[in-house]
DNA sequence: TCTGGGGTCCTGGGACTT
DNA sequence: TCTGAAGTCCCAGGACCC
């Protein structure tokens, strides 16, 4: 198989290039940034569809800066210019105000994101149709059948991609040409931004095995840090190790997996259609809320998330048997419980009603900064041979969740 | 004042069944 | 009736990804 990786860069504006710009925080009302473009420069309508074409007219002055930030958040990503700062990925917003006030800090806009993402996604499944979703903006492409594919090892297709998506979206966009999709990962960050790169199998071990392990995907800084320890730094190193002393120390399942991946073998198809196992809803509050002292608070935001759930699962045909929690206490640690049902449910009342039965089995003496509802084993809506969806039992009296329980109002 | 949200997959322990 | 082994399912936690 070749495979493409291809990332886009989600909004880019040419304007910022070269200055300390962060993505992060939550998606606020006034962060509305179409409404505000539309009352700064009224002349003109600002549309999504619009926004590309315009928004190299946009001044710098216009967009806000970090310093001063507070509130909760963390730094989705930020440019190279940010991060000489030593700002990063999943850094707190206020720690990158202090260490970089002057960054340009965009909100995060999910609905544009998803704008966009389909308009790329779409332009690509035009050129060739074999394509994996990965994310809002990555995919992975099978272009051995693409007419033309093969035009310069991939090069010629892989040019037309980066100017149909430039053209129809002002946005750039990375590509990695690979034998597979683990190495195409790898070769789309050596070029970024809008860069294309080839890596053939005879180029493991000039231009992979240099590479820090950590630029595998699937090795994280845990695992990463585990290498370090062994004294495995680059892929080259890990290469060098036997399979079984990997899988000795690794486990067996993530030990093969890394021997495979450190020689360049991946033969995971392109899956052009995939199932959801599960959706959930969770939020961070403002500031830490205990189960007693803030229980309406608590409870209505419990019966949103139940909601927000339940609506999601209707909205994109799903019922789901497994239904579960999530907290995050004070301390950052974080507990899940779930219970599996006998049948499938897409009935916010039935969520909450079993969620609740799972907030049972937690401590909800601390206090919490993050509340979750999760629904898993999920198939389509109606194709589960027992799938109804019951409403919450009859009132019988002595069943447990009718049990008066702190912000549980069963 | 640190540390979002929405996912997938893996592992290990315990309960249950055969 | 008891016991142990093996397989399976459920549950909780953690690593990882975008």
């Amino acid at each position: 198989m070749d495979a493409f990786y291809a990332s886009c860069e989600l909004l880019r504006y040419p304007q910022l290039k070269g200055m300390p710009v962060v993505i992060g925080g939550g998606r606020r009302k006034e962060d509305d940034l179409l409404g505000k473009l539309q009352a700064a420069y009224p002349e003109g309508e600002w549309t999504e569809d619009t926004f590309a074409e315009r928004l190299d007219r946009i001044p710098v002055d216009f967009f806000p800066r970090l310093n001063g930030y507070t509130g909760r958040g963390v730094i989705t990503t930020a440019t190279y210019a940010a991060r000489q700062f030593g700002v990063g990925s999943a850094m707190g917003l206020m720690k990158a105000a202090k260490l970089c006030p002057q960054a340009i800090m965009l909100p995060v806009d999910f609905e544009r994101y998803r704008h966009f993402s389909r308009t790329f996604k779409s332009i690509i499944t035009d050129i060739a149709p074999v394509m994996q979703d990965r994310g809002v903006d990555e995919v992975y492409i099978d272009f051995t059948d693409v007419p033309g594919g093969q035009r310069e090892g991939g090069r010629v297709l892989a040019r037309l991609i980066q100017k149909s998506i430039f053209e129809a979206t002002g946005l750039t966009c990375s590509v990695g040409v690979a034998p597979n999709k683990l190495i195409a990962k790898m070769a789309s960050e050596f070029n970024k931004p809008n860069g294309i790169s080839i890596v053939h199998e005879a180029d493991l071990q000039t231009l992979i095995w240099p590479l820090a392990c950590r630029k595998i995907n699937g090795v994280g800084p845990k695992a990463d840090e585990k290498l370090k320890g062994f004294g495995i730094h680059t892929i080259g190193d890990l290469a060098a190790r036997e399979q079984h002393w990997l899988i000795e120390n690794f486990g067996k399942s993530y030990g093969a997996w890394l021997f495979d991946a450190a020689w360049g073998r991946d033969d995971r198809p392109v899956e052009t259609e995939s199932e959801p196992v599960s959706m959930s809803r969770e939020t961070t509050f403002e500031r830490d809320l205990h189960a007693v002292r803030d229980r309406a608070e608590l409870g209505a935001v419990f019966t949103r998330l139940c909601e927000q759930v339940a609506a999601d699962l209707q909205r994109k045909g799903y019922e789901g048997k497994t239904i579960g929690i999530k907290l995050r206490y004070d301390n950052f640690q974080a507990v899940t419980r779930d219970q599996s049902l006998s049948d499938y449910t897409a009935d916010a009342k039935r969520i909450r009603q079993v969620a609740g039965q799972c907030l049972k089995r937690v401590d909800l003496s601390r206090r919490l900064r993050l509340l979750g509802v999760r629904v898993g084993s999920l198939v389509k809506a109606g194709a589960a041979p027992d799938s109804v969806n019951h409403p919450m039992k009859a009132e019988e009296p002595g069943h447990e969740w009718q049990t008066q329980l702190l912000f549980t109002d069963d």
